[in-house]
DNA sequence: TGCTGATGCTTCAAGTTTGAAGCATCCGGG
DNA sequence: CCCGGATGCTTCAAACTTGAAGCATCAGCA
């Protein structure tokens, strides 16, 4: 931190001072909002629940019908081979098992077992209240603001680094 | 994901809709955004060198005397544990090693190999570099705007749970 | 001086995570 | 029908991560 140092008053001053490199600086408080909020929802989980089986569980709860581990790894953004470890242990608890898939015999749909719904309605509830609990002291408008900017950076990243680079050729 | 919904333009209706569970919602959008940023960090990196390592390494490169385990920790926001593990292999590696301090034998003080120092100072430039990239494509305003309620995000979720307790009780 | 709690670090078990490799299956031509 | 690429899943090695336990040291205090 500085104290301010007063660009040229172009335009339109911003409330806050102007950063050489926004990017970065985006970049490094969302690592530590990040970090900091993982640490308290995990405090709020019952002994012997990580959040990834929480957050597989809570995918799976409002699918009655299963997920892949294609679909799941989407959603939850990780690998699939992630997804392998975190499904068997939901299974060796009872929480969760693997069906043969109707149409294609490769594919597995991972249900919840009606002791996993059982748990997880107990649990999201009282994790979704500790979530908001947690940002109550936030302002309104900053949760609003926070979450259109959010989605829309989320949109760009999805779509946006592609163009010269990977997969797609220039959707433009 | 939705395109966007223009709203009338009232001054004090948001911009987006509102939602019912801003902070839910900001919590998986912010999750979102940070598991996509990370899976392009990591892109980026030599091979061989891992995102924690590389975290460790750019703090130590601007402290030529060192830190501590518990400085680095408190930086990086990860458990004292953690970095064991993780200077054990830049030791290793012959990037970083580790010193007594001088007054405190329980301390170790963790410094930067000139070896070290060489590769930090020619993979950070591209780092930073890779990062502003990515967000290229996000307006300047957008990035200015989360930087500060990023920013102020932060700041709540470090002073704010404390206080009164560690897990929030009814704040109302 | 000696006690006591706090602090710095390591160790350990269990779980998460990735990326690559491998296998089975699917699907769209030829 | 058969083949070659794409897809779904698992396995594996290596690394990360936490939280708890343990040890050495420190710092305040009686």
């Amino acid at each position: 931190m500085r104290t301010a140092v007063r660009k040229s008053p172009s335009r339109r001053a911003p409330a806050a001072a102007e950063s050489p490199r926004p990017g970065v600086s985006v970049w490094l408080r969302l690592m530590k909002a990040h970090n900091l909020l993982l640490r308290e929802a995990r405090r709020g989980l019952p002994a012997g629940m990580t959040l990834p089986q929480f957050d597989v569980m809570a995918q799976l709860a409002r699918e009655p019908l299963g997920l892949t581990s294609v679909q799941l790894s989407r959603r939850l953004l990780v690998s699939a081979g992630n997804l392998t470890g975190i499904v068997d242990r939901l299974e060796r608890e009872g929480l969760a098992r693997r069906a043969a898939h109707a149409s294609d015999r490769r594919a597995t749909l991972v249900r919840l077992t009606p002791a996993g719904r059982r748990r997880i309605g107990r649990i999201l509830p009282r994790h979704v209240r500790g979530i908001e609990d947690l940002l109550a002291e936030v302002p309104r408008a900053d949760l609003q603001a926070l979450r259109e900017l959010l989605g829309r950076l989320c949109v760009t990243l999805e779509t946006g680094p592609p163009p010269g680079r990977r997969i797609l050729k220039e959707v433009r």
